[in-house]
DNA sequence: ATCGGCTCGCGCAA
DNA sequence: TGCGCGAAGCCGAT
C-alpha cells in the first residue's frame, strides 16, 4: 500500500505522452520494499509503457571516500539485478544525479524519485524537478512514517516525537505490494555504467582512496537481508539486555544498509513486530523512534551538522564555559590517530577506522570525550563530524548527524553544571565499566587490528 | 545497592 | 498558569 501521504508532486508539469514511466533511484537503492519504485510500475502500468531506472553515480558525493563508493557499488550492483529479474533496466550513469535525470526524463511521461532529508539531496530534487518538462513525483519510501506526518516541525526530544509516531504506525506500519510491470524495459537501448565487477567500477571512479574498505561488512540489498536472518533468529531475543555491551555482538547492522537505503526500516520493522516482547520494543524504539528522530532533525534543522543546530541553553552553557581549562587537549590529528591517553576512547576510533562501524554505546563516550579535550565547543564539534563522515559506513546520515548533537545536548535535557560541559550531561570511564568489561573492549579491538594486520579480510570475523 | 538532585522547557491539563 | 517528565548519567549520601 502506498499511501497518498508518501508522494508529493516537485513541480507543477502536466503528465504527457511518453516511451516510458522513469523511476530516479537516489535514496532508496533497492529493489525490494520500494514505494517509490512500486508508485512507478503502477504509474507504467496504467499508461501501458516500461519502467525504466535511473541512478546517477557523482564521484565527488561531498566527504564520500572509497569506503563509501565501494558498499555502495555493492548495492548497485544487487539492485541491478534485482530489477532485472522484474524486467526493468537499472540505467547508471557517471553524473550528477539531477542532471542525469533530467536527461532521461526527456523520453518519460512523467518521473518519480524518492526522497532525501539533506541538504544535497533536497537540492538535487529541487534543481532535477525545475530542469524537467514531465512531472516529477517525489515518494516517500525510507521512512515508516512520513517526515511531515511525522511532524510538522523540529521535534525538541524523543519524548515528544514518540507519541506522535506511535500514534501514526497502524496507517503506515503496513506491508507495500510488489508487483512485475506489464511492459518490460530490458530491450531499451542506454548506455550504463557498468557495475557487475565492483572492484573494476571502483577503478574507474574518480574518488578519495585515503581511507580503505572495511573487511567486514559488504554492500548490497543481499547482505542486509542475511544480516537480517542472523539478528532475527541469533540475536533479538537478547537484544533488550546486550545491545550496550560493545564486547558482544548483538547489534543488527542495519544501519549501513539503511543509510545506503539497500534495505527498508519498513521491510524490517514488519520482520520485528507483532511479538510485542521487550526485546522487539527496544528494537523498535531504535529503527522507528530514534532513527526517525533524526530524520525530522536533519529535515527541519538546516544546521544540523553545526554546533548552531543545537538548543540555546546548550549553547549558552557551553559557551559559558568556553574558556575553562582543558585537562587534556588534542588536536583533530591526535584523535584520527586514536592517540589520546584513553585506551577506551582509542579503541573506540579505530574501532570506527577499521572497521567502519563503532559500536553505538561507544559513539556516546566517544562524542562526550571529543568535547571534553578540544579547544573549544565548536571545534569539538566539528571534529567529531568530521570523523564521522569520514570513517562511518554510516556516516553523513541523519541518524550520524543526530548522534553527535546529542553528545552536545540535542534532544536531551539540562544536567547538573560542571566544568566545560556546564549543563551538557557528562559521561566518564567509570560508565563504561560499570556496563561492561571496559578492558575486554580494548582487547578485543586490539584483535581485530592484528587480524587485519596478519590475515587481512579473511580471518576479520565478528565478535561472539 | 539505591536514591535524589542536578536544571530547562515542552506539552498537556486545567 | 501549573506541573510532570524527559536518549543511553554522575555524584554523594545513605
Amino acid at each position: 500500500m502506498i499511501q497518498e501521504e508518501r508522494v508529493e508532486a516537485l513541480n507543477a508539469m502536466e503528465r504527457r505522452k511518453g516511451k516510458y514511466v522513469l523511476y530516479w533511484m537516489q535514496a532508496s537503492q533497492r529493489a525490494q520494499c520500494n514505494h517509490a519504485l512500486e508508485y512507478a510500475i503502477v504509474q507504467a502500468d496504467a499508461l501501458g509503457i516500461p519502467v525504466v531506472a535511473f541512478f546517477g553515480i557523482t564521484d565527488s558525493f561531498p566527504e564520500g571516500n572509497q569506503r563509501h563508493y565501494k558498499f555502495m557499488l555493492e548495492g548497485l550492483r544487487d539492485a541491478k539485478r534485482s530489477l532485472e529479474k522484474r524486467g526493468i533496466q537499472l540505467v547508471i550513469q557517471r553524473c550528477s544525479p539531477e542532471r542525469g535525470a533530467s536527461m532521461m526524463s526527456r523520453d518519460a511521461a512523467l518521473a518519480v524519485v524518492d526522497r532525501g532529508y539533506l541538504r544535497i539531496q533536497k537540492a538535487w530534487r529541487r534543481d532535477g524537478a525545475a530542469a524537467m518538462d514531465c512531472p516529477l513525483l517525489q515518494v516517500e519510501s525510507d521512512v515508516v512514517v512520513p517526515v511531515k506526518e511525522a511532524s510538522p516541525k523540529e521535534e525538541y526530544s524523543a519524548a515528544t516525537i514518540r507519541k506522535k509516531l506511535r500514534r501514526k504506525l497502524t496507517s503506515y506500519l503496513v506491508p507495500l505490494k510488489e508487483a512485475r510491470p506489464l511492459a518490460d524495459s530490458l530491450a531499451l537501448d542506454f548506455e550504463s555504467f557498468p557495475v557487475e565487477d565492483v572492484e573494476q567500477a571502483l577503478s574507474h571512479l574518480e574518488v578519495d582512496r585515503s581511507v580503505q574498505p572495511v573487511p567486514v561488512l559488504r554492500g548490497g540489498s543481499e547482505e542486509a537481508g542475511r544480516h537480517l536472518e542472523i539478528f532475527l533468529d541469533e540475536k533479538l531475543e537478547h537484544y533488550a539486555e546486550f545491545r550496550n555491551d560493545p564486547t558482544r555482538s548483538y547489534l543488527s547492522l542495519m544501519s549501513p544498509y539503511l543509510h545506503f537505503g539497500q534495505i527498508s526500516p519498513l521491510h524490517i520493522a514488519l520482520r520485528i513486530s507483532g511479538s510485542g516482547a521487550a526485546d522487539a520494543e527496544a528494537y523498535l524504539e531504535e529503527l522507528i523512534v530514534r532513527r526517525e528522530l533524526g530524520i525530522n532533525f536533519v529535515f527541519y534543522n538546516d544546521r544540523y551538522d553545526t554546533f548552531a543546530s543545537l538548543p540555546d541553553w546548550a549553547i549558552g552553557s557551553l559557551k559559558a564555559h568556553g574558556q575553562d581549562p582543558r585537562p587534556y587537549r588534542y588536536s583533530r590529528r591526535e584523535f584520527e590517530e586514536g592517540n589520546t591517553h584513553d585506551p577506551y576512547w582509542n579503541a573506540a576510533q579505530r574501532e570506527m577506522v577499521l572497521r567502519g562501524k563503532m559500536h553505538g554505546y561507544m559513539r556516546m563516550y566517544w562524542g562526550k570525550k571529543i568535547l571534553e579535550w578540544s579547544s573549544t565547543p565548536e571545534e569539538a564539534y566539528q571534529t567529531a563530524i568530521y570523523l564521522n563522515n569520514k570513517y562511518e559506513l554510516d556516516g553523513r546520515d541523519p541518524s550520524g548527524f543526530m548522534g553527535v548533537a546529542w553528545c552536545f545536548g540535542k534532544h536531551d535535557r539540562p544536567w547538573g553544571e560542571r566544568p566545560i560541559f556546564g549543563n551538557i550531561r557528562y559521561m566518564n570511564a567509570g560508565g563504561l565499566k560499570r556496563k561492561f568489561d571496559a578492558d575486554g573492549y580494548v582487547q578485543l579491538v586490539r584483535r581485530w587490528e592484528s587480524q587485519n594486520a596478519e590475515v587481512g579480510a579473511e580471518g576479520n570475523d565478528l565478535p561472539r
